[in-house]
RNA sequence: GGGCGCGUAGCUCAGCGGGAGAGCACUACGUUGACAUCGUAGGGGUCACAGGUUCGAUCCCUGUCGCGCCCACCA
């Protein structure tokens, strides 16, 4: 006896132990030989991460693939993994350290903390796989891969020295995007800009003093958001502030900066101050002699016309400094503070005073020093200006700090070569973006790439295998030995060599994952037959870190594209549209929405919200729904067991003989046509929603209930009954197949639970042990147009009954009489064979057939037969009457459009030949209509 | 500045060249033994706005307004 309502706690948990112990999921499980393989590499989740409402949509979506493809007979494999997530697992840990009390990561060494991060990875880093498995993810967890494993990192050491022998990696030292707070360059992926605006307003020869406090106040708000003019003198004459020819006047957002200055810019042609191309200014504060030269980098348009030049602090002034053999003044340490001590870099002019004074900056935080500059310029009369100002300022994506143009050595990659095969590749339709408008956002990035730095100051990551040599001379090999014999081969001799101490950027091994987790560089089986895989599901915001990345990885080492189509989702929002993040705090915990309402109710519920080109706003009410829809494949179930329906031997579904029977077949079969079309084109929302309505609207609403006068009355034929309880049967179990990718527990149980229901399943193809290994059956064979046409006039006739009831307020619990005027032999006849349903559905009490309708009688056009309710004195005539009115009306209306349709030259000329024959039809149709319309207003009168 | 997308029922969203749909919410009725996590019926939309193409436009094109996002960049 089946419980009363479907548990999905209790239910999850036995279920997946049940999958696991049957090696369900094993690579090719069940597959024939020779069977097409299917492969989706899984985008490894953070070691350090819990699952969030992104990833349970992400991992629904594979799931639901791999699922279908397994019950469609392919070869699947659905490869598991994480990612070691260099930051922020150095991060976790490094906190974890603090919390305890123990020493930090610095006075531990590198191999000590190293040892600890790995514990952490044993003892806590996994629960992310357990969430997925919570899910239902049905991925080979025996294959499960992490990042920093060996075979990966061997992969990663290969692909390193791959592309440095390319000539493709080399060393430089330029300016990147450093990262003050984990003290790290980061690639400009990594980066992202924030607009800011600020409040603050000041002018010199203003009403107002300018109050330091009061810029205090604005900068605590936001440091950021303002433009600051400043005065520079020129060199040779006496500053004063209201003799313009006396200094020339820059406008700068990071006033801090000036420390570091080695130049003034001015557009050649700039007619208003071109006339100081060619002097010197006083640095102030610092009192360094300053060049001021011609570029055509300042706008003339654009602040002052004349813009201070920084090129160790801003990417465009180092350029510009390249052009002019500027010097290259470094003012900042790694955590951005101000570092003019012990500054070989840091140059000042002769007055004692002035240097003592600038010093006083040194060690200063690059904000509290930002104010202090512009302070010691108003205390001076060389502040001019002080304006609120909107632009955007670089953040890095992890630590939310400012991040600071930075001169340091580091490794690149350069991409370019990459990228324009990886453009090949998807121009050629070897790798097809779904939907096809992100091509265009992948093309426009790769176009544009930029080479990648990819060394991070970090210890948690692959360590880059570069060896230096006494004199600096760089070895790039695969282990330390190699790196000797090519130093023996340069040097002659033996020398020591020196390991770089940094690691390589996570995304360098995820670029990997597709190749690297089947085995490579070893030529493995799997690598031979899942390469390249099928599908990569992901999100958009993904596309350049990764999915264009291993794009050209997979080009470049396996000379193949990793995978065939990439199916990009939507991003799940919050409520507001906002994208969810723990900052914000607008999260959805989707492990929360499973337990309370089952992870089936959670997977159904994204994918028939997973429609293409639109983001997810998820709402809990949704996800009720769905568990509601759960419940009622369970009480379908167990109506099933109370009524005796259960598998018979030997039934064929193809030699079914009751019409009902043959109907829901025949719904089933294009249900099934709608789902297997849906799934592999992406459509999870259509495949989803074909599966509700035809379970609920078709098997529930009217299968069930048609079918429970053959179950369940009195005097039925006995072979009748028994065909329908066996056809129920046969279709729950098909409803478990077609559900079973979307809701896999409730699924698995339920064919747990019918397992000992009648006759053994006898399958085909594949396994019925398990719903999730046996394979669907094609079921074209059982469409049936003519037990559409029969139990559709009876589910419109009982329909219309219910509805005239309704309207013409006869009360529920009244059993009405039911006359047929004028029925023709073959509605008399189905009519009859179906007069019980008809009786318990429609509330009728008898059935009869006359020439006329009775008097005072409701009546109701189905399909061109008339049908009489006669309700003497429980009728209201007026409602009758105003009912019939309006329908009147609303065939007039239509007829009216269409023979206005009808009567136009051009399109009776242009319209093709079933339009117009379809318009003729409903003409016909309603005009029919109308006549008995009429006849039955005519008759109440 | 460049690009992408979205404005359809009260809400959340499907649909997309030939008669406007779903879920939830709402209204009325219903404990007819699978299911009240339910059933039956119903109300509710000039498909953002303005032009254009077409025999025909919610759907295609152009523009406007509103909203969101991505990329680049301004001292």
């Amino acid at each position: 006896m089946m419980d009363k309502t479907f548990e999905p706690a209790a239910v999850e948990a036995r279920i997946s132990k049940a999958w696991d112990e049957a090696e369900a999921f094993k690579a090719g499980r069940g597959a024939a030989p020779g069977a097409e393989p299917y492969c989706i590499v899984i985008p490894p989740p953070n070691v350090t991460g819990s699952l969030h409402m992104g990833h349970a949509l992400n991992n629904t979506l594979q799931d639901v693939l791999c699922r279908f493809e397994r019950m469609r007979g392919k070869d699947v494999l659905w490869q598991p993994g994480t990612d070691h997530a260099g930051i922020a697992t150095q991060m976790v840990v490094e906190r974890k350290l603090a919390a305890e009390n123990r020493s930090d990561r610095r006075s531990m060494g590198r191999e000590a903390f190293l040892a600890e991060v790995w514990k952490w990875k044993e003892e806590s880093g996994g629960t992310i796989v357990n969430q997925l498995r919570r899910l239902g993810a049905s991925c080979d967890w025996s294959r499960e891969r992490f990042t920093m494993d060996e075979g990966l990192s061997a992969a990663v050491l290969k692909v390193f020295v791959g592309l440095h022998k390319q000539g493709l990696v080399y060393r430089a030292k330029r300016l990147v995007n450093w990262d003050p707070k984990f003290q790290t360059a980061i690639s400009d992926l990594e980066v992202l800009q924030v607009e800011k605006t600020g409040t603050f307003k000041w002018q010199r020869g203003g009403e107002e003093e300018f109050d330091a406090a009061k810029l205090d106040k604005a900068l605590n708000r936001d440091p950021n958001g303002h433009l600051y003019y400043f005065n520079y003198p020129l060199e040779g004459a006496t500053y004063d502030a209201d003799d313009a020819a006396t200094f020339i006047t820059v406008a700068t957002t990071r006033p801090e900066t000036m420390l570091g200055d080695t130049g003034v810019a001015v557009h050649p042609e700039n007619e208003k101050i071109g006339h100081l191309i060619g002097r010197k200014a006083v640095l102030p504060l610092v009192g360094r002699i300053i060049p001021i030269f011609g570029d055509d980098y300042a706008d003339p348009e654009k602040g002052t016309g004349a813009v201070k030049i920084t090129p160790a602090h801003d990417f465009n002034d180092f350029e510009v400094g390249k052009r002019h053999q500027l010097d290259v003044v470094n003012i900042l340490d790694g955590e951005a503070r101000i570092l003019l001590r012990g500054n070989e870099d840091f140059t000042t002019g002769t007055d004692a005073e002035a240097v003592q004074a600038v010093l006083a900056l040194h060690g200063l935080d690059r904000f509290v020093a930002r104010r202090r500059v512009v302070e010691m310029m108003a205390a001076r009369g060389l502040l001019a200006k002080v304006e609120p100002n909107t632009h955007t300022v670089p953040h890095g994506d992890r630590s939310d700090v400012v991040i600071e143009p930075w001169l340091t050595d580091q490794w690149y990659v350069d991409v370019k070569p990459l990228a324009q095969r990886s453009i090949k590749a998807v121009q050629d339709g070897r790798t097809k973006f779904t939907p096809e408008n992100w091509t265009k956002v992948y093309y426009d990035w790769l176009e544009n790439i930029e080479p990648w730095c990819v060394s991070r100051q970090l210890w948690w990551g692959h360590q880059i295998p570069a060896w230096y040599g006494p004199d600096g001379e760089v070895f790039v090999a695969e282990s330390e030995a190699e790196a000797q014999t090519l130093a023996m081969a340069h040097y002659g001799d033996t020398v020591a060599l020196k390991r770089d101490e940094d690691v390589l950027d996570t995304w360098f091994s995820s670029a990997l994952w597709p190749f690297s987790t089947l085995g490579w560089p070893e030529q493995t089986a799997e690598l031979k037959h899942y390469y390249p895989t099928a599908t990569l599901v992901t999100a958009f915001d993904i596309i350049f870190f990764w999915v264009a990345r291993m794009m050209m990885m997979g080009l470049n080492f396996m000379d193949e594209v990793p995978f065939k189509d990439v199916y990009i989702h939507a991003i799940v929002r919050d409520e507001k549209g906002a994208k969810m993040s723990k900052s914000k705090g607008n999260v959805i915990d989707p492990l929360t929405l499973v337990d309370k309402y089952g992870a089936d109710a959670l997977r159904f519920t994204l994918s028939a919200m997973a429609a293409q080109g639109r983001d997810i706003k998820l709402s809990t009410q949704r996800v009720e729904g769905y568990r509601n829809f759960a419940t009622k494949i369970w009480n379908a179930a167990r109506f099933a067991e109370l009524n005796g329906c259960a598998r018979a031997e030997g039934f064929d579904p193809a030699s079914v003989k009751q019409p009902l029977n043959r109907w829901i077949l025949s719904e089933a079969a294009q249900a099934a046509e709608e789902i297997a079309a849906g799934i592999p084109s992406f459509k999870f929302n259509e495949a989803a929603g074909a599966a509700y309505r035809f379970v609920w609207n078709q098997f529930c609403d009217w299968y069930l209930e048609l079918a429970k006068p053959v179950l369940q009355g009195e005097g039925v034929d006995a072979a009748a009954k028994a065909e329908t309880q066996a056809t129920v049967a046969f279709c729950l179990d098909l409803i478990c197949q077609l559900l079973h990718p979307f809701m896999p527990f409730l699924t698995e149980e339920l064919w747990a639970q019918k397992a000992e229901a009648g006759a053994p399943r006898k399958l085909a193809a594949g396994d019925a042990s398990l719903v999730c290994l046996t394979r669907w059956a094609d079921l074209s064979a059982l469409k049936d147009a003519a037990a559409e046409a029969e139990i559709g006039f009876v589910v419109d006739l009982i329909s219309d009954i219910r509805s005239v009831r309704s309207e013409v307020n006869v009360p529920a619990g009244t059993q009405a009489p039911l006359v047929l005027v004028n029925a023709s032999a073959a509605t008399r006849a189905t009519i009859e064979s179906w007069r019980p349903m008809i009786e318990r559905l429609a509330r009728v009490s008898d059935i009869g057939f006359e020439a006329a309708a009775p008097a005072q009688s409701a009546q109701i056009i189905v399909r061109g037969e008339v049908a009489a309710l006669p309700l003497a004195g429980l009728i209201d005539l007026d409602a009758e009457r105003s009912r019939l009115t309006k329908e009147l009306a609303k065939l007039d209306q239509d007829i009216a459009v269409v023979e206005k349709k009808l009567g136009n030259p051009d399109f009776m000329a242009r319209a093709p030949e079933e339009i117009v024959e379809e318009n003729r039809e409903r003409k016909a149709a309603a005009e029919a209509r109308k006549l008995k319309v009429a006849e039955a207003l005519a008759r109440l009168a």
